[in-house]
RNA sequence: GCGGGUGUAGUUCAAUGGUAGAAUUCCAGCCUUCCAAGCUGGCAGUGUGGGUUCGAUUCCCAUCACCCGCUCCA
């Protein structure tokens, strides 16, 4: 059912009431960049609360951080993201498609050649007429290195020495504070550590509106428990996040479980399985849940020289924790929720557009509409009370009819109007987003009402 | 990055080598007692930069952005 909705009417829609906007537009914007306006960053927020209520506030096991971009360039070269996080690449002249230089040598299978520099790849490739997979011809280009960490530098002057690197993960500034974390916490296997927070790739090919882009949103979760029980915990996160998604109204049959092949394996994971969501562009990631084993706690170990290990009592037994990892982009549940929430509905042979978002994630709770201008400041006094309590708006130009549109569009639950009968009988009118019903409130019961109604 | 396509108000769509129109949105006013009502007025546009030309939104070139493929990934 998603797959029939155009991504330009979710574009659309995102742009033109102020979800999210192409970035540095005046000046004809920036590829691949784009910028969450006032309601994009409520919903955004919102997503990040319901993540965090269940990560981290309902569970007994995970905490939560938050660590620096800018890191020791160090754990990058022990991470493994600078010597396996490019890519040596080749065009084909012939057919104009792109191929990894390394995994054409290696299905040849002539031996290991992994350290091959990028003018020895070329070389090969040329002397042993390496055929093109796609179109046969032997016409490629020189191989070239697309590394996607992005560089910059610490300090004023532009010396190699200062060169540092935007994370291209989140998860490394919880492995180094692997150790800080359980000095101060007090915690024993199993628990987990949660990060939210940006992340940078130089990506070679970014797209589909904020599913991949260069600068991104990463809602991490590092697991550390026993070896021998991390397969028992892989499968309890991949049911936990799975469920949080359908808690979030997430239809069933819009996602699915993927999981990787061997050849698919990022260089730091045993086993990987993701969440993919039935984006209108086709199954895109939503979720990647690896199986990170010791990796990152072996190696911090071995170049940091400080023990990482931890004691098991019962056992009697020193050991490195295993790692699972679910990592959640941001910008793509984000783009996921909505198009998932986006519907069209007849009425009266008038379209109605309605975000039928998660109540919790609303941007809005909740409008305070003025039946007539003649109530406006009353309605208003009402906006002012509610609004200690929940994220409101109000709205008093244009038709009752017109306003409810307005809000259906930006996925507002309810509508709350002022009436001529409100003042003597000190009630309003809440009408449902879903359902258009409309159910007649004490004012003194508004708060309770609507805080039942997005409880998540 | 490569190949193909696209580029006119916020949105949808017109038109033209010679003053760029409309609908809708939005704003203001009138009206309006519960699902995009009506009336009046208003804001707002040829992605950017060059070239050809007396004159370019239109023709040419470059550039930028978006869309579709290829390689990558949360």
């Amino acid at each position: 059912m998603c797959a029939k909705k155009d991504i330009k009417k979710i574009v659309s829609l995102c742009k033109a009431r102020g979800f999210v906007y192409a970035n540095s537009e005046i000046y004809g914007g920036l590829s691949n960049t784009w910028d969450y306006g006032p309601l994009g960053v409520l919903l955004k927020n919102n997503i990040k609360a319901a993540f965090l209520k269940k990560f981290v506030q309902e569970n007994e096991y995970n905490l939560q951080i938050d660590t620096a971009i800018l890191m020791n360039p160090k754990v990058w070269e022990v991470s493994g993201h600078i010597s396996q996080f490019s890519d040596p690449l080749i065009d084909c002249r012939s057919c104009k498609t792109r191929h990894r230089a390394d995994k054409l040598i290696k299905e040849l299978n002539l031996g290991n050649f992994d350290d091959m520099s990028l003018s020895e790849m070329s070389e090969f490739i040329k002397n042993n007429k390496i055929k093109c997979p796609n179109c046969g011809n032997v016409d490629f280009t020189s191989v070239r290195n697309f590394n996607l960490m992005f560089k910059t530098f610490q300090g004023i002057t532009e010396d190699k020495k200062d060169e540092i690197y935007l994370r291209p993960e989140t998860a490394q500034g919880i492995f180094v504070n692997f150790l800080n974390i359980l000095r101060t916490t007090r915690r024993k296997i199993p628990f987990g550590v949660v990060q939210i927070g940006k992340s940078f790739r130089n990506e070679i090919t970014p797209g589909n509106f904020i599913f991949r882009t260069r600068e991104f949103e990463q809602m991490e979760l590092e697991f550390f428990c026993k070896p021998k029980e991390s397969f028992k915990w892989l499968e309890y996160w991949k049911n936990f996040c799975k469920n949080w998604l359908l808690s979030l109204k997430i239809f069933p049959q819009n996602i699915r479980f993927k999981d990787h092949s061997e050849k698919e394996l990022s260089h730091y994971s045993k086993v990987a399985t993701d969440i993919e969501f039935l984006f209108p562009f086709g199954w895109g990631e939503l979720w990647g849940i690896a199986h990170r084993g010791s990796f990152d706690l072996t190696n911090h170990q071995r170049v940091s020289k400080k023990k990482l290990e931890v004691f098991d009592e019962k056992e009697n037994l020193e050991y490195l924790p295993e790692v699972i990892e679910p990592s959640l982009g941001l910008d793509r549940v984000f783009l996921a929720l909505i198009c998932n929430a986006y519907e069209e509905e007849n009425v009266k042979e008038e379209t109605r557009v309605v975000l039928k978002l998660h109540k919790f994630l609303a941007p809005f709770k909740a409008a305070v509409l003025p039946l007539s201008k003649k109530l406006s400041s009353k309605a208003y006094n009402l906006f002012l009370l509610l609004s200690k309590k929940f994220q409101l708006v109000y709205d008093e130009t244009g038709s009752i009819g017109k306003r409810y549109r307005r809000q259906d569009e930006i996925g507002t639950p309810f509508c709350i109007t002022y009436d001529f009968d409100s003042e003597k009988e000190n009630t309003v009118t809440i009408r449902d987003r879903d359902t258009m019903k409309q159910t007649r409130v004490k004012i003194e019961e508004v708060e309770p009402y609507i805080t039942d109604e997005i409880c998540f």
